[in-house]
RNA sequence: GGCCCCUUAGCUCAACUGGAUAGAGCGGCGGACUUCUAAUCCGCAGGUUGAGGGUUCGAGUCCUUCAGGGGCCGCCA
């Protein structure tokens, strides 16, 4: 159930009345008549624009069409005052049992209120960290993990079918870097000295996987040729980095429904079907870039290659598929990768990168509107960068021990509910800073423990209440006597509440799930305040000595709240807590 | 040189994709504990939404010019 949905129906049936009375003309366009809360709650629960928007077509004036209309509106049970306000937007206030049905909602249908089906089972598939399989994964790749996370609940929840992937870059220049660092290791296991030079990785990590292949091949390795080795061990290492990947993304509670190999695209032919049906639409050719602007490199000289034409699609220049010696460019295989998953049949696809491939969005883009002759929308989201801090001073980042920067030592650190909560309280695309001292204080200042706050208050109070004999089934509270639910402050809580199913709409369509996050500060913010009013005004308690009907109806709108909260955090990834202590 | 993102209160950020008088938190000031947990709440102060122009009933939001910050710019991903 959306409120907001129900009453815009209302609209539009007594437009429709209006029309077959002859007070507007027909055939007038409504898509755009919405209704919303207003900005300022005084000016009533919802406005509709609707005399505005139909004002210019209608060849009337916004108040003539608005007065008709708000006289309409009123005869509505639901509504118990529809007023014109402004330049003509109607003001409508809803009736209390309007808001004391939202709670009776929830506690009947429970987490799953704010369900909809407006994805109507749309597949999409969400594809997000798809980092290098090199080594551990750090905090950037944390937020990206978070971030598809949650967009991949928020979609389901929104009634898509939803499909979460990892695309592993295994089949690049970086895998035989990886592999010949791992040999490395290896030669250190067997008691040789070595040198990390430029293009090796000389990370730590490296270390137990060379002593593992130690374990696995003996000295077969040693003092053999590159051409000998260099396949198997990049195998060994690719796998064990997968591994360890999927091992930190466990950690943040990120489980992926498909790992797609690169690798796995070689060999089959789809790079060059996908590439040859490019080319028959006529949008690949063998061409010579102009040198970039602005940047000179210095080794910069003409050379042919094949190129792809997206500045059809608004990119800014063509870009190669294939290099001058015939290889590929990464991008060849990532084409052939989202031709894949066009075939796969999803309605919708969405990349989730970091925001130093920003320059890689119109290509791709480009590709996709090619290959599904724009059937299939790409939106890529890109995460901005993570700031580390701790007792508010930059925590800088190095690879030398003491100084973490791995997604591992932050979930460690602070917990994945802290972690995941906190890298959502941004947008996607503005910078985040992460203290990790501050997210760990319990203070208002700090949002996680202000929501989980909240949620172990209301359980608090249901635990007083069983204690009292009060029976808070939430059956039992449903049927309680929620008329009681009159006071100003209570209809206020009812009123957030009754906003979780649109605002549900919203952060799917916008694909932001921070917005859930925002919104569930906000919806604790409401309880906070409520609970407190109830020391000046003891009506306002939720337990209500010896009245164990006012009490019921009072904790079913606790319990109510709770339970937004609780669904909330489920799509966030977050376990909401039953106490602090 | 070009492209993308960003610029909102002293600080950190929202603003329901074009709605009414731009909202929170922190910091500052002043209040509320015999309590269902004061780990919270209430009030006050704080703004030319970076600057200019445009589109319209209406602009933080869309278009445009400019300034500042970040990212990217062939054979790395």
């Amino acid at each position: 159930m959306n409120l907001f949905t129900d009453i815009r129906t209302l609209v539009l049936e007594k437009l429709a009345e209006m029309e077959a009375e002859g007070a507007l003309p027909a055939g007038l366009e409504r898509g755009n008549v919405s209704v919303e809360p207003p900005r300022d709650p005084a000016h009533g629960d919802m406005a509709t624009n609707a005399a505005m928007v139909l004002a210019r077509p209608a060849g009337k004036k916004p108040r003539e069409i608005a007065e008709v209309l708000a006289g309409k509106l009123g005869e509505d049970a639901r509504i118990s005052v529809a007023d014109v306000a402004g330049p003509g937007f109607i003001n409508l206030r809803l009736a209390p049992s309007v808001w004391q049905g939202v709670v009776k909602s929830v506690l009947e249908t429970g987490r799953d209120f704010g369900r909809t089906a407006m994805g109507r089972g749309q597949k999409v598939n969400v594809e997000y960290v798809s980092a290098n399989p090199t080594g551990p994964l750090h905090v950037g790749h944390a937020r990206g993990a978070v971030f598809g996370d949650a967009l991949a609940s928020l979609l389901d929840f929104s009634g898509h079918e939803v499909t979460r992937e990892y695309y592993i870059n295994d089949g690049g220049a970086q895998v035989d870097v990886l592999a010949r660092s791992v040999y490395l290791r290896y030669l250190e296991a067997h008691g040789q000295e070595v040198a990390f030079e430029e293009g090796t990785y000389p990370g730590d990590y490296l270390i137990p996987v060379g002593e593992a292949l130690k374990e696995k091949v003996g000295d077969a390795y040693l003092g053999q040729p590159e051409d000998m080795w260099l396949g198997e061990v990049r195998e060994f290492a690719i796998e064990k980095m997968m591994e360890m990947i999927r091992a930190d993304l466990a950690l943040l509670g990120v489980e992926m429904d498909h790992f797609f190999s690169e690798k796995s695209l070689y060999g089959t032919g789809l790079i060059e079907e996908t590439l040859e049906l490019l080319r028959g639409k006529g949008l690949i050719y063998e061409g010579v870039l102009e040198p970039p602007k602005g940047k000179k490199p210095e080794d910069w000289e003409p050379r042919e290659q094949t190129l792809f034409k997206s500045t059809k699609f608004g990119d800014d220049v063509d870009r190669p598929v294939r290099k001058s010696d015939g290889s590929w460019t990464y991008f060849a295989p990532d084409i052939a990768y989202h031709y894949d998953k066009i075939r796969r049949g999803y309605d919708a696809l969405i990349d989730v990168l970091g925001a130093d491939h920003g320059g890689y969005v119109k290509r791709m883009k480009a590709a996709v509107a090619a290959l599904s002759d724009g059937r299939v929308p790409l939106d890529i989201k890109l995460t901005q960068l993570v700031r580390l801090f701790r007792d508010g001073a930059p925590f800088k980042m190095s690879k030398r021990a003491g100084t973490f920067v791995t997604l591992r030592d932050v979930v460690e650190q602070v917990g994945a509910d802290v972690t995941r909560f906190v890298m959502l309280t941004r947008k996607n695309d503005a910078p985040l800073d992460f203290d990790l001292s501050k997210v760990l204080e319990q203070s208002r200042e700090n949002p996680v423990f202000y929501v989980q706050y909240a949620h172990a208050r209301v359980c608090s109070v249901l635990r007083r209440a069983r204690e009292a004999g009060i029976d808070v089934e939430d059956a039992a509270l449903a049927a309680a006597d929620l008329g009681r639910l009159d006071h100003e402050a209570e209809l206020a809580l009812a009123r957030k509440i009754a906003e979780w199913p649109r605002l549900v709409e919203i952060a799917a369509r916008t694909h932001e799930p921070h917005r859930i996050a925002f919104y569930l500060y906000d919806l604790a913010s409401e309880l906070h305040g409520l609970w407190n009013r109830g020391n000046e005004i003891p009506a306002l308690r939720f337990l209500q000595e010896g009245d164990p009907a006012t009490s019921q109806a009072k904790i079913a709108l606790a319990r109510a709240t709770a339970v937004v909260i609780s669904s909330g955090l489920a799509i966030l990834g977050v376990t909401p807590v039953e106490e602090m202590r």
